[in-house]
DNA sequence: TTGATTTCCGGGCGAAGCATTCGGATATTC
DNA sequence: GAATATCCGAATGCTTCGCCCGGAAATCAA
């Protein structure tokens, strides 16, 4: 169980627009060049967040991505699924094991445990703003430039 | 962000144990036409299960296996951590994007979220024992019985 | 003692998914 | 019209997943 690279780049991703909100647009080659990721493929990153709604696009010179709102209404859940599609996948629902136990009204006693685990990842995930990590980048930023090793 | 199939085969089969705990021991195999599972699997499942000492083995004729421990010390973290090896994987620490950006003590605003993720999962699969899940079962299976259909 | 049963265990294998690249079409600016 | 970008589907190589196979060792019953 964990996140692929969807999920983490497009939170790099938009994070790094978060960072340059006001200024002019920046194109995809620059985010990447910037953060140090594959250039085609953050290009198909923020087409994804695009057609999410959570960045707008402006196409030929001079164009590039933007943030669509500000840091602070754009949640952690939503990078998450516009880039993955899903955050928590219950396997009931998408790779069911048989037809017979993973019917809804069947008497399955696994079933609630996954659905508790997507209410809390989901509830957890949809906490955090772009705006809450930004705060959080330059506290760190501060801690770590006088010396002060950060936790975890 | 999903659960495999060692993980959800490892409930099943361990709940299938712990509902024929006291009696003779459940081969494998008796396991698997059971609960409609492929039988090589379900056998690789129990010796990962055995070694993370959640179940017992006899070999030989008559021999099978049980659980090791009463169903309402064994979490359902301990059987997903046994069957797949964690719960949730923190990319920082299995597969780090970059060496710097991953270092421990960067300033990435992103890692405390996985954490964060990381704990409330495990503490969540933590509160969940075996034998929670076999009462709801029979809880559940009683609502079924008289025409009540669960929820979710 | 022999045969049946069963755990033990590594390796293999096809299919799917993941991470990434590519090629080219379309739009915009200078 | 050249340069810069987004747009978009498809192709690629790699890893992991889900599962099977073959055989060795242990145990029990006849």
């Amino acid at each position: 169980m964990r996140v692929t690279t969807w999920a983490e780049y497009g939170l790099i991703v938009s994070l790094h627009l978060a960072r340059h909100q006001g200024e002019v647009p920046v194109p995809a080659r620059d985010v990447a060049s910037a953060e140090g990721l594959p250039g085609d493929y953050v290009e198909q990153i923020l087409l994804k967040l695009r057609r999410a709604g959570l960045v707008t696009s402006i196409r030929g010179a001079k164009g590039g991505y933007r943030l669509a709102r500000p840091a602070e209404t754009v949640s952690v859940r939503d990078v998450i699924e516009a880039a993955e599609n899903h955050t928590f996948e219950v396997n009931c629902d998408a790779h069911p094991v048989s037809a017979e136990r993973c019917h809804p009204n069947s008497a399955c006693a696994i079933r609630p445990v996954w659905r508790a685990l997507q209410q809390q990842i989901d509830a957890l995930l949809d906490g955090i703003s772009l705006g809450d990590l930004l705060a959080e980048e330059s506290a760190v930023e501060e801690l770590v430039s006088i010396g002060v090793a950060p936790r975890s």
